[in-house]
DNA sequence: TTGAAAGCGCTAACAT
DNA sequence: ATGTTAGCGCTTTCAA
């Protein structure tokens, strides 16, 4: 007695079979090429009937190129998961499907991705700019599949990038706390061995420097994007014999921390103590008082890596790599006032 | 003159030849089937040399199988997300990539995935149970792929499930409002086409029932998972003449719209009237007062359905569909008191 | 243990 | 417009 278990799937051959043309037909309707109405016909029932179902997998193999695009990200905070909204439409409507991965920054996972997606031939890899996956980028770059940085950097890649202007937007939000009056500003950074913590730290010293206003050491802490590190900052910060009368956060998670701090130590936001974050989230929004923030242009983002994607995708030639720069959004809420006395 | 171009990806030939050994020696090599020293050495050689990358499609469509394991979510809110983490781990112990795809519950979006999928034949596809996927899930289940649903339901359909008990833990929930002495407890439900509503109404019904307390159909409201919508509930809630002293909520989307009213008019959550919510998010911890949760098990639930979709990867077996029921845990915070008033 | 060779399902010449 | 056919890169018999 033969096994019975799952019948073969159907292949082009039994479609070809069934609607009695040839394979090379079959192939041509698939492909959107036009066929006269009687075998259209006949190979539209066959397929039907057989519950026919492309392999992608010989497709891949015959024409060297799927329609995958893979982004690679390490978490889905809301600013990723925004990026990614609108690079999966993006890529939709142009055929593409974008594979995701979460690597959760672990370096093993990250490499087994790479290799895979790799392995599959996609048309190209999207991720921040991480010095974790520089090797692999290297190894996709040489292979010929293209890759696309965003968010943050890593030099000396032949790689696409789209980024915020982070330096110069960080520099506009200090420049809004000195405008209203600030002087005593200080800032919580990040990761230094990222480029957006870097250029939002240099953004912050620019716009002190514009000013006239002397850096002051003691009013920069943090060098992680963890909350208990920020937690740690802004201790010391308010403990200063002057404390700041205003801060600028490298991002949300950042000023979380500041939050918590002023909540359990009788701090009102924006009345004693201004507050302006990199990053806009949902919980900005639903505070009282709201955060004001440097919104990033994500939903851009996308599009501009869609772009970016599609002109390698189309593109015979080789073309040099681009940097794409993108203009933040400040968002003026109650959390920055001008100081309470003084100038 | 020839075009350059980029040189074609070495192929496993390439490597027997420049190893001197045969290409199924290679293959060999490549799964992991023992070689006799010199051949290996040199087979790993031409590899690095050759910068060889095994070619997944070829691969794929000679074993008719694949290492991919695919992830539908309408988006990445927390709990996806925390699923989505521990789902991801746990393949990747097994050698299985997920590849995830975001379709923001837009049916084309959803469909073209599918059919991507499909034809890509993964080796399982996980997503919650939306009536949208009915149809192609059938297919899915008809062509052998095994299928997962989590998080909600679709029923009559051939695929494994994995829920929380909704039901059982909205009962405890509302059941902890009434054992605080509250008896006016309304209900903010969410998009009653989906289990997860209707189970979670249920557990309300039934505490309600337990404790002799008649069901008032005016405290009942809602019935979508928007935010406006839930606005609206709570607004007709707190007008009636006897406003609930409790409300329970369905999801947190909910509760923040009942937060959002609370604040507006000058109503202590907790103090004035008790809120919880199925659902615990990262809001309800930083908030003052905290928000009493029903939390799902969602890393636990990433891991059951990575164990049931190895069932089915290693899993010779065509085994029949399970169902798994796993339990949440409630989170007291001070957004549950007692009613200030009589009893 | 290894080599030789037959395909997997599909596309893209090349004919007609 | 359609049929015929040669592979794409790989795994896996079958022999040796």
């Amino acid at each position: 007695m033969k096994p019975v278990g799952r019948p073969r799937a159907a292949t082009i051959v039994d479609v070809a079979q069934r609607a009695s043309v040839s394979v090379g037909t079959v192939s041509r309707y698939l492909n959107g090429i036009v066929i006269r109405q009687p075998k259209r016909e006949a190979i539209d029932k066959a397929i039907t009937a057989l519950r026919y179902n492309r392999n992608a997998a010989a497709k891949a193999m015959r024409t060297e190129r799927t329609n995958m695009v893979a982004l690679l990200v390490p978490g889905y905070d809301e600013f990723f998961a925004e990026v990614l909204a609108s690079l999966t439409r993006s890529l939709a409507s142009e055929g593409q499907v974008l594979l995701t991965h979460k690597h959760e920054g672990d370096p093993q996972t990250l490499a087994m991705a790479m290799e895979f997606f790799q392995n599959h031939r996609v048309n190209a890899v999207v991720t921040p700019g991480v010095s974790e996956v520089r090797r692999q980028v290297a190894a996709l770059v040489e292979h010929g599949i293209p890759v696309v940085f965003f968010n943050n950097d890593v030099p000396d890649l032949a790689v696409d990038r789209v980024f915020a202007r982070n330096r110069e937007f960080a520099r506009q939000g200090v420049r809004h706390l000195i405008d209203m009056g600030h002087r005593h500003i200080a800032h919580i950074g990040g990761d230094m061995r990222e480029m957006t913590a870097r250029e939002r730290q240099a953004g912050y010293c620019e716009a002190l420097a514009e000013a006239g206003i002397a850096a002051d050491p003691r009013y920069i802490v943090g060098g992680s994007w963890n909350r208990p590190d920020a937690a740690i900052g802004i201790e010391r910060l308010m403990q200063l014999e002057v404390p700041p009368t205003a801060i600028f956060t490298a991002n949300y998670v950042l000023a979380f921390a500041v939050i918590d701090y002023f909540r359990t130590h009788d701090i009102t936001v924006g009345r004693d103590v201004s507050l302006i974050s990199f990053d806009d989230v949902e919980l900005f929004r639903q505070m009282s008082p709201g955060i004001t923030a440097i919104a990033q242009p994500s939903a851009e983002m996308g599009l501009a890596i869609g772009e970016v994607v599609m002109g390698h995708v189309n593109g015979a030639q080789r073309t040099l790599p681009r940097t794409l720069m993108l203009d933040c959004t400040i968002i003026l809420r109650q959390s920055t006032r001008p100081p309470k006395a003084s100038g």
